[in-house]
DNA sequence: TATGAATGAGTCTTCATTCAT
DNA sequence: CATGAATGAAGACTCATTCAT
């Protein structure tokens, strides 16, 4: 029963599984737990659970990147982009994304199957951000002291920097304040561009 | 003597183990093979593993922390700033510890304990990091559109966000042109700042 | 048509299985790879897998008898049923039979269902290497100091025994000068034989 | 406690599963259940399973062939010989011996590690029985027709077949008329043999 | 204090077998 | 008849922790 949708089941498990409980924890008996499925399952769709893990890193990556290349397109505006970053950034925390992904890295220590796969996600991550700075920077006098490639890897590490921080407050609190600032500076920003 | 000796030469083997092998191996016979003692050692000095790895995070961060002011005191120049900087991450990339604490706030998910000694300890690193931030940026207009507090908690992300990057990267690539764009900007910066 | 042919293909692909990968590894998912069919035909030939395994011993056994039947019938000289049983033996080591039964045999220890088969079938192969002997050693000395019965048990231990051996052997050397000593020997006796 | 003597328990006790439920039940755990012992001992002993098939391999083998060597010290009479060798084969069956041998030689078809082992150590009782027959044989008309390592080899297969057939016979009848029979064939060897 | 053998719970993984299609 | 996804019970192995010495 159920037959068709079992792999996919078993990838949002295991996002699942990796937000709320940790790497560690991330057991093949606590990934069938939370998706309801025998721990068997999991051997019939995947190799090993290095397998599944390099999986779902590809899997929540790219539905993420798809929905914020959705959310940014024709984006021109710095504030603009910094409001719509923020909603983005809400889904991912409710969601357990960054989490997810935050225990992958950590996971790719000691796998360098898994290793490799997280390369290429952040590899895209740095592309797409470095394709929306270009946007935002071209013709301004920010493209001359810093160049989109190292800002974008400066973005990408931010982000996941952030949800390091994040995750060991219970509260949670550190990215509202940041998102404040960064919106105001983003303002500033603007009103300084020509047009 | 041979007491004070065995105490701390657990926690170096511990910071060596955690950089070297990732979280999920620095078990304590793996730790105990680093530092050539016995896994029974650890008992007589720590309560469990947990125990053992927060203190891990305490003595590390300390020490580091030490260095890093002492290295940054009296510094107002960006560029130099900067400069220092890229000599000092160079030395926590050398001594693991950079990839020891990644691994310990990884490890942090799983332990309430350890996260609070790890929340403990980055206060502490965004604490200094307002100082300096502080040190730069008064008097400049800066200060209005980035607040101190803000721009520390980004630098300390963006810290441990670069540490995760670069060591997903076999040749470990990332920081190098990241530092040699924050010099240029940093030089920028200072030559449009009022003496 | 197709109906027989499925059950044959079974056994087949299980005589190879076992030959090739040894019993602890002949699992139904490995039977089903090495005859191209889904692990669930098992089940509709068989009732569980000792019933294939007992099938097997029984398929195995049976046809290589007639074939060593076909081949030793009217032959009275020994050296010339050394030659025979030395052309018989290669075709065992090609096929797999032998190194098959041997993997039933131990199979067995944990399958009284499968012993029960396995010694129906060694009985049969008693049966007809004493009838065997009987044709060579009547009306010679020979008879009466070693008893035809025993005789044949002796063989069918000793083909048997050396199977096992040959197995350890990577290059499989054993058998070669066991067979040429044998047929020296065969020859001698033969000289001393009544006509 | 019992600190001296777990290794030495872990492989008589590996012996004792091995011949009391073949190979394919000699697990980890049934092992420790035979010697009373927690599973987890044997990886403090030896790297793995494979590991400690290995040692048993040597162990058991060793002990054995030590026992051959004295209860066969200078005999010259071959019915001597056989009957020496029939108490020998009655202890090898009662202490579970040959039994556990024939296990590990089935279980070398799946362990290369194993199975270098075996061949070892069957090679020195290849070489105890050439010794053995040479001193029997010197000298005799035998000598010319049957060279004593093919002789050798024969003995050992054979006696290792034997094994295998009266495993697969509830009454384990097989060797009595066996060494029977050979009893008679030694006594008239020996009364053809020039003093 | 220090050692290292021993324990037992827990992990990943495999596999015979079933069953909806 | 045939398929192949799914299940659940083991199996090998690891590891934090304890404890006699």
């Amino acid at each position: 029963m159920a037959r068709a949708g079992t792999r996919e089941r078993l990838l949002r498990a295991t996002v699942a599984t990796l937000a709320s409980q940790g790497y560690a924890r991330t057991t093949a008996r606590a990934i069938a737990g939370t998706g309801r499925l025998a721990p068997g399952v999991i051997y019939y769709h995947f190799a090993d659970l290095d397998d599944l893990f390099a999986a779902t890193a590809r899997f929540t990556s790219q539905a993420r990147l798809e929905r914020y290349r959705a959310e940014t397109e024709g984006v021109t505006s710095a504030a603009e982009l910094v409001r719509r970053l923020r909603r983005l950034y809400a889904e991912d925390a409710a969601e357990g994304h960054l989490a997810a992904v935050q225990e992958l890295v950590a996971a790719a220590a000691t796998s360098p199957r898994l290793a490799d796969q997280i390369r290429v996600e952040t590899a895209a991550w740095q592309d797409f951000a470095e394709a929306v700075i270009q946007r935002l920077v071209a013709g301004t006098p920010l493209a001359a002291l810093a160049p989109p490639r190292e800002l974008a890897t400066a973005a990408v590490a931010t982000y996941l920097g952030i949800e390091m921080l994040s995750h060991l407050d219970p509260g949670h609190a550190a990215p509202g304040p940041l998102f404040a600032a960064a919106e105001r500076a983003a303002a500033l920003f603007d009103s300084l561009r020509p047009r």
